[in-house]
DNA sequence: TAATACAGTACCAGTATAGTCCTATATTGA
DNA sequence: TCAATATAGGACTATACTGGTACTGTATTA
């Protein structure tokens, strides 16, 4: 399926929910709790992204997790690419080697382009406009003739 | 991973190696040597997207598969649809009553949204833009305002 | 120094993916 | 009619990924 994986879902509910205090620390107990989720699942959701970028941490008594960045600077393509590694929709259009096809495959560009577009879509959605209702529509607006 | 299976991807050689040839049929052990794969998986994918009613059928001495559309009318959304099931880039963006967190999540509705969009750009990639080099391209413009 | 809270990693079960194989059925042409 | 061709429809396997858990270690602070 061309899908995130539930994971990422979660990670996206996650800092959501730390974008409406973006200032403040937030332990994983309590974002757990909030969330509705199992401690363990979100302590490791919150240690990927702790490890890419997106959050910071601080251990001890008071500490927890912040976001590193405002939530208009982190977008859905950091947070997929966060959780799920580099960005691809085809095994192919995301590093050369890895599909058998390649030297004959006459549409690999074409799924490269593909990958740009929905990349760029993913990239156009932050955190700010996930708190607000109904922000993300709109058509994308191909040059593709056909 | 935002990532389409490899059978999707090899749905997509084989139908634009068919595009090539709107009129004539393609019987599945040629198409399987001209595009590289082995014969039972082509096979396979054949006997799905003709189930899905993107190609017609024919049996017998002669017989194959054909595009039941002119080029310009199956998009990469078809495939994607015929290949994977239903479109969803979230578990939740599909279907009612697949995610535990549907009750209290703040964000689905624009998931939903988000996933409008990287449909909407399947859809507006056809196979005969696939076979032209370098049509794909150009950012999605948004309403999304962050 | 004890309690808190993150860091890292190993582990497991369930599921999806990629690929193969076998039997049945329809069509054609000799 | 008969044999060859070619699709139809599954069952079946091995492997990889996903989602979820558990355990040990380390930093901070009251
Ligand atoms: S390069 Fe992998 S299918 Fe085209
Ligand atoms: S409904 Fe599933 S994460 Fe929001």
């Amino acid at each position: 399926m061309l899908r995130i994986s539930k994971f990422t879902d979660y990670g996206t509910v996650i800092l959501a929910l730390m974008a409406d205090n973006p200032a403040s620390t937030h332990s994983a107990a309590s974002i757990a709790q909030q969330v509705g989720l199992p401690g363990s699942t979100v302590s490791k959701l919150l240690k990927m992204m702790n490890r890419s970028g997106l959050l910071t941490s601080c251990r001890g008594k008071q500490g927890g997790y912040s976001l590193a960045k405002a939530p208009q600077e982190i977008s859905l393509a950091d947070v997929v690419e966060a959780l799920e590694g580099p960005f691809g929709v085809t095994e192919c259009s995301r590093q050369n080697g890895l599909c058998q096809l390649e030297e004959r495959c006459a549409i690999r560009h074409q799924w490269q382009g593909v990958n740009g577009v929905i990349h760029n879509a993913l990239q156009q959605v932050s955190l700010a406009a996930l708190q607000q209702p109904s922000t993300v529509t709109g058509a994308p607006d191909f040059k593709a003739n056909a």
